[in-house]
This record gives C-alpha cells, sequence and structure tokens, in this order.
DNA sequence: CGCCACGTTGAATTCAGTCAAAGAGCGTGG
DNA sequence: CCACGCTCTTTGACTGAATTCAACGTGGCG
C-alpha cells in the first residue's frame, strides 16, 4: 500500500474516523490506523443490489461514498426498508457470525464500499481497545436507530413518520460531516421514502408537499433544505438523544486505560 | 458464593446458557463458568419500572424469570413497546458506554434479574472467545428481531402483526425451554399486545377473536396454545431464520480456537 | 361490596390506501 | 434534434382498515 493510496483511502475513510471519534477519544494512533484499514474497494450503481437475502456475506465493509439501505423484499412484491447505510457506516461486523443474510442490501445512489478484512477486524477488537470500544457504541448506536424507527412506525402518523425521518437524516449526516447549512443531499425517492416509513408513495407525496407549503422544509433535485428545524423537530416528536452523540461517560477513561495495558502487556 | 447458592444461580441461568449454546459450540467449562456470573438478584412486580429513561444504567444484567419489555412513553402518554426480554435474555451490555437510557424498561409479568458485573463480563469478552462470540452472535439476534419488526409494522396488517409476534414469542420460548407441546405462558394484556404493534386495544381484541374463531389459536388466562402453526405462520408470512437459532458456521471453529490459543497464552 | 384493570362489543369517524391518469425530467437512439 | 421510453412526481375521486368513542361484562382483591 503506497503513500498515496493510503491518503486516498484516508480520505475516504474520514466519515469512520469523525462518527467514531464523535464517541471514544481516539489517539492520533488509532486514527491513523483506522483510516488505513480499506483493503479493497468496490462501486455499485443505484438500484444495484450489495448482499441479498440468503447469500452468505463475504467480508465486513465500511461504506465510503452515497448512500445504501438495509431491506427485506416481501412476497406481494411490496418491501420494507430497515435502515439506511450513510458513509462512515460499517456493514456486517457480525459477519463471521452468521450463516445467511436475513435481509438485503441495495445501493440507492451511487455507492463506494472499502471493504476490511477478517483479521484487521479481530486485531483492532483485540489490540486497540478504544476502536473496539468505539465499534460497540457504533453498533450499540444502530440498534437504537432501528428502535427509534419501531416508535415512528408504531406511533406516529405519516406527518410525524416522514419528519422524524428527515430529522434523523440530517442529524446522522452532521455527525459524519456531510451536513452544510441544514441542507444535504437525499438521494432517496419519494417510494424509497414510502418503502422505509410504511406508507404509500402517494400518500408521502400529498405529506410532504404539506411540509413545503408550511415552510418546514425544501425537497426538490435530490437536496433537502430544512427551514425550520424547530418545527420539524416539534412535529416529529424528536429528540436527538438516542443517536448518543454525546459520547460516552467519563469513567469509561479508566476502563480502557486498562484494557491498553493488557493489550500492551501482550505485545 | 457457596456451592449450594451456586446451584441455585445456575438453575436460573438455564435459559442463558441454552441460548447461547444454541449458537456457539461452548465447552463444558464455558458452561459452568456461565452459570456463575449472576452476582446478585433483584425482584420486580407486574408494572414495575426496572430503570427508566434519562437514567443512567447500573450494571449488566440477565432476566432468569418473567418477561420484561423495552418500550418509550410518547408525550400523548401512548407507548411503544419496542422489544420483549424473555429468560435467558441480557440487558444492556452496552452498559458502560452509555451516559443516559434512551428508552425505559419495565417487567411485564413478575421478574428476576441475576445482575453481572462489569468485571465479569470483560472477563468473559477477553478470556472466553467462544462465550464472547456467542454473546455478540445474541446481540445480532436482537438486532434482527428489530428489523423483524419494523418489517411487521411497515408492511403488515393488523392480522399479520398479531400472527407474526405469537410465532416469535413461540419459537424465542422454545429456544430457551420454554415452550410446551405449542403452549406458552403469555403474560401479555391485550393493551400490552397493541402497544407493541402499533394498534388499539380495541383492535387487537377484534382480531385475536377471529384467530381464535378460525381455529388458529387458543389464548386465555395468560396461556397461549397456537393450534395450526403452518397457517399462523402463513398469515404472519413469518419465516423464522431472522433469529439465526441454526448457529455459526462450521469455518469459525477455527477462530475460536485461534482466540483461544491467544487467552492461554496471556494467562 | 365495590373498586379497578382487563376484555368485549357496536356505531361513527378518519387517516391512509387504492385506482387511475397525467405531467416532468432524462437519457438514448433513430 | 426530437421522439420514445423510462422513472419519478403530482393530483383527484373513491374505498377501506383501523381508530375513536362509548358502553357493558367480568374476574380478582382489599
Amino acid at each position: 500500500m503506497t503513500d498515496l493510496l493510503g491518503q486516498a483511502q484516508g480520505a475516504d475513510l474520514a466519515p469512520l474516523v469523525r462518527k467514531l471519534a464523535n464517541f471514544a477519544p481516539l489517539t492520533a494512533e488509532d486514527q491513523r490506523i483506522l483510516r488505513g484499514v480499506g483493503s479493497s474497494h468496490e462501486s455499485f450503481a443505484p438500484g444495484a443490489r450489495i448482499i441479498g437475502e440468503g447469500e452468505v456475506p463475504r467480508s465486513v465493509f465500511v461504506v465510503t461514498e452515497g448512500v445504501a439501505c438495509r431491506y427485506r423484499d416481501m412476497p406481494d412484491g411490496r418491501r420494507q426498508i430497515m435502515t439506511f447505510l450513510l458513509p462512515g457506516d460499517l456493514c456486517d461486523m457480525h459477519v463471521f457470525l452468521v450463516k445467511a443474510m436475513d435481509h438485503s442490501i441495495a445501493a440507492i445512489s451511487p455507492v463506494r464500499l472499502a471493504g476490511v478484512s477478517r483479521d484487521t477486524v479481530l486485531d483492532l477488537l483485540f489490540n486497540r481497545p478504544r476502536i473496539a470500544a468505539a465499534l460497540w457504541w457504533s453498533s450499540l448506536q444502530e440498534e437504537a436507530i432501528l428502535r427509534e424507527r419501531i416508535v415512528a412506525l408504531g406511533r406516529r402518523n405519516a406527518h410525524g413518520r416522514i419528519a422524524y425521518l428527515l430529522c434523523e437524516i440530517l442529524w446522522r449526516c452532521e455527525a459524519v460531516g456531510l451536513e452544510l447549512d441544514r441542507a444535504v443531499s437525499l438521494p432517496l425517492s419519494q417510494v424509497d421514502l414510502a418503502d422505509t416509513l410504511g406508507l404509500t408513495p402517494v400518500h408521502v407525496n400529498r405529506v410532504l408537499k404539506q411540509l413545503r407549503n408550511s415552510g418546514l422544509i425544501m425537497l426538490a433535485n435530490r437536496m433537502l433544505t430544512v427551514l425550520d428545524l424547530p418545527r420539524l423537530q416539534a412535529m416529529a416528536g424528536f429528540d436527538s438523544s438516542y443517536l448518543h452523540l454525546g459520547g460516552a461517560p467519563e469513567e469509561i477513561a479508566e476502563v480502557f486505560d486498562q484494557l491498553e495495558s493488557r493489550a500492551r502487556a501482550r505485545a
């Protein structure tokens, strides 16, 4: 791996570093290592399936560009999107542990992935306690995102659901450095939104129109601008704390140090 | 910890052992250690809150008896149950990593918990690779359960949702040894079911009536008997593979061995 | 007994779905 | 260059699954 290549990969993995650093106090060394974990690269066109239900996951990967989604196809042809994968998101850390995917993953916009080898993952997990903790936290955050979606689908009406999803995307983009002045690129079609929120495309269309008319958002040409975030959050009953962006409690530093000295002793 | 106490705790933790052994080939030593991890015990009456949103989680614990749930209270007084905690389920492995709970946990039936100390968890994670892998798998299963609920809430009607939930509970009970002839104790009220499935209690009642009348289930006095599992699963579009009860792929044995030798070298 | 939580039933209402059609934007190939 | 085929978006009229409101039944328990 040349320096140049290393730098290029480093740039790709900046969202990952930024996301993880959000949580744990990564050392400069940790960050350097993280930027170098990508061993292969793959690109997918919009709509392309990255991995399908029933297949055996090949390796861990990180989204470096674009938006992908986890989804399930229903027997009647409909589908349900479970979650979005944004740049910096890891995919299938548990890749070693599962015989067959219970859902599919597909690209929504053009997507680039960086593969991370099994050995690299194990090395990080066992010898880089801060990174290991940050990865653990990351999976905790994913779980929280899933729980929050359950709340949205179970107890919010169409307005609340759409407002909530836009808020979540905005906050997640901000956490990885993709947000610019409350505007983000939103490559989701109205059909995608409907498949995410358990609604029909027609109804999504009508609700979006109302959100635009009431001056809450601008949404056109795959660009979303939130004009009145407080009001949008109120409509969604949105509270960003479930994303746990504040990081870990202070006391955890001692645990890190403990683990780090163990790792050093091993080396 | 006396032998007698140790045995009593061992009995309590049997569902945990059974669940984890479902996945990873635990050694006899692993199983013995697992049965001894409980360091404290607590009981909760039905409806009692175990931990509330905004609180700081105290410790990791395992459900040894009864059913609890994770839920979120909504500003308007409604609530959404996200998932159920059955015997053998772990709660808040990520306890070290989070500043404040983003949801609450409450007992549904009388619940008994075994606390597991932070040091014990770290020890298992670093020195018992098979247990560590099984715990990891367990959190993977939890995530899959959450995703499946999203599918149910987003894309199934009331009949499908209820049928799906009953199927899931039946399979999960079976996985920890709580099922008897397709009958399980189901301490959930119709209100609880409604809060889980994003429906109203009234509608749940009507649908349950239909399920009973069509000879699919018997449900009375908190006992559920599934009379026609195939038809119930068909109605739900239920496929148990998301629970990943089949265990890990064979190739993972080598990874275990590798990690175990590392752990031994350390000791 | 009387309270209270839970379960059951009916009638009216509504939010979101269905069906149908037309417009807007875009790449491609004749 | 424009016609076409395509996907995505928009709009209207009608339908329907689930909610709401309201009442009554029922069993356990202090």
